[in-house]
DNA sequence: ATGAAAGCGCTAACAC
DNA sequence: GTGTTAGCGCTTTCAT
């Protein structure tokens, strides 16, 4: 059902479409290619014409179309955030600050999710989403989160500069990577539990992706560092890989567990398996005093098992996350976490990616120095 | 000019650039168009035809270009999906469900963000991400929560089919708007009050959005339904606009106050402005027996205000929130809430919009019948 | 300084 | 059935 075609003749004011760089020419007596220019910063346009461009511009309530300039020759001011996911607080906050750095720079910035919920359980990827992402052909792409998937943005990834932040680069073929220094966040923690005289510390955490191993494996150097490491913890010192934890487990025998004093309890980074840890923990006598997790939503699953088990937190038992969300803040819930300086993460993204457009710069892997938010919890 | 450009001899697999339709065409020793026919589920193709070219843009890794389509009389296959806000949980399962309806039908969607946080406070709208929206020229607009500057829209409402999801359409003019029913939802929650033999009830909110002015007249209609309508509450009864609250209050002295059972204190959909009116509350000695809220945020603000004088929830005073959010469902929060069938609301959005699109059918206001939970906090 | 003309990748009449 | 011819809205040589 067409929308009022026929429009021709007179199509002053309000046309039924857009005013297009055709209309403006006309409405001032000028042709397309001075439009273009006036509306791309044209150097040698004469004060007059210019503004007469304007003006009708201005009259028409004309607006270059994005998709148009794309196309024709991929416009290179246009920057697209790829955001993992949109449930968590902590991309929010990054999104936010990168496009602010962005948009003082002068770049337009279109924001696309890149995970969608196929209701099936685990979220994947939204290729829909990417494909008009790719298409928009942008000068740069930053990547928010772990991007499921993220493979598949191999062939984006080599031809314009991408930065990832707040996840570990895989494929490592990116511009650069910025993320919180996970080893240094953890570190804090342990350095403060230690500091309370805590004995038996156990991880929850390392598995479903790589951010959660790496805050594992930070978790294994730090109480190694740290002297409080036990007999299984050793066992696995060598191995930082994502399935340390359970070799750990398998080496570990009872009585080792027993004696043990630090070690990583498998879970991925959902609230429900960080739960079930928990219960694994409880059901075999190994509650630690202190227990470090991956991100603040672990840590909720296991103040959660902990409590529904008689176990007080943080009195018979500490708890810590990471990222500092705003659940952790939430009075009753009042959770020690490490704030991993998110706005931060974002800029520095930002300023990365800036700095690859204008001259090729690879910045490679920036840790966010982070810091320790103590509350109740421990 | 034209059709085979020399551009290269071969040009296999892998050239620079992502392969075109003219591509797909040398490779397959046909015309663009045939391309085109074949992949626009074109009818009279010859099957032999129609496997060459499907196999020369197989071996090609050709996808159609989406801003190419769009550009091109507009695409009448993709629905744009702007979502208010990238922090609420609530709007992600909406999101979700409906994305999961329209893949049903055939529909591309694309996701957008719609607010961003310049930092300088509160969200406002992100005009680049509407840009690109309106330049895509998508065949249908999904719109979830309030959208900032829902006026803006207004020259897309008027050409697509737009509904809107869990929010209250301002300007009128949409195809459908799909929400909870507010009225239903809040009813529930006072009826389970009121059966538990609570007589003292305000409400949290009314400020700061159409919902949340919504939900405040609904909990009006409620008390006064049941009989538990103090003084106060007959006083701004006729009245039901946004800043009846404030009326109510200006109305009511100390007196009246202490007299009545049920009354609304202004809140705007925060969790700061909800602790704040409840510090009102307990400075002016009016805290009731229980609090119903707007929504899951503004409850936990008022949980904490209450707890952190010393005034127990559910003992001294009981809260119930609106929307059966994550948060509410974590033990240690446990919130009462009203459960707004959040996929129920994405799915019937995205039929609405199907209905549009097909035979421009409008459906105005649905309202999504709401289920309440009872939890510890009520 | 300004305009004409040739595309960007694709679709859509309209011929053959 | 299949190819030709025009565009969609814009940028960009290349003349003038």
């Amino acid at each position: 059902m067409a929308e009022y075609d026929e429009s021709g003749a007179a199509a002053p004011v309000a046309p039924g479409r857009p005013p297009t760089i055709r209309d403006v020419a006309r409405e001032a007596g000028v042709s397309k290619s001075l439009v273009s220019l006036v509306f791309n910063g044209g150097e040698n346009v004469s004060e007059e014409r210019r503004l007469r461009v304007l003006h009708a511009a201005d009259r028409l309530g004309y607006r270059p179309n994005l998709v148009a300039q794309s196309l024709s020759s991929g416009r290179r001011d246009l920057v697209a955030i790829f955001v993992s996911n949109l449930h968590n607080p902590l991309f929010a906050e990054i999104v936010g600050a990168a496009k602010a750095r962005l948009a003082e720079a002068g770049q337009r910035t279109i924001i696309v999710s890149a995970q969608v919920d196929d209701g099936s359980g685990s979220p994947v990827l939204d290729r829909d989403n990417l494909a008009v992402l790719r298409d928009l052909r942008p000068s740069g792409l930053i990547t928010v989160g772990t991007i499921p998937e993220f493979a598949e943005l191999a062939d984006l990834t080599a031809v314009i500069p991408t930065v990832v932040a707040s996840a570990i680069d895989a494929t490592g073929d990116v511009t650069a990577t910025i993320r919180s220094d996970d080893e240094a966040g953890i570190d804090l923690v342990v350095a403060h539990l230690a500091a309370q005289g805590v004995r038996r510390i156990a991880f929850v955490g390392g598995e479903g992706g790589t951010v959660s191993a790496s805050r594992a494996a930070a978790f294994r150097s730090a109480v190694a560092r740290r002297g409080i490491a036990g007999a299984v913890q050793s066992a696995v010192a060598p191995c930082s890989t994502d399935d340390s934890a359970e070799s750990a487990m398998a080496i570990a025998d009872a009585d080792e567990r027993a004696a043990a004093r630090a070690w990583v309890e498998a879970a991925d980074f959902t609230e429900e398996a960080a739960s079930r840890a928990v219960r694994r923990l409880i059901a075999e006598d190994r509650v630690p005093d202190a227990i470090v997790t991956g991100n603040d939503l672990t840590a909720i699953g296991v103040i959660t098992a902990l409590e529904e088990a008689g176990i007080r937190v943080p009195e018979d038992c500490r708890v810590a996350g990471y990222d500092d969300t705003s659940l952790s803040a939430i009075p009753r819930i009042s959770l020690t976490s490490v704030d991993p300086g998110n706005r931060r993460i974002g800029r520095e993204a930002a300023a990365a990616l800036l700095a690859a457009i204008a001259d090729g710069t690879r910045l490679g892997e920036v840790l966010i120095p982070p810091s320790l938010v103590v509350r109740d919890s421990a």
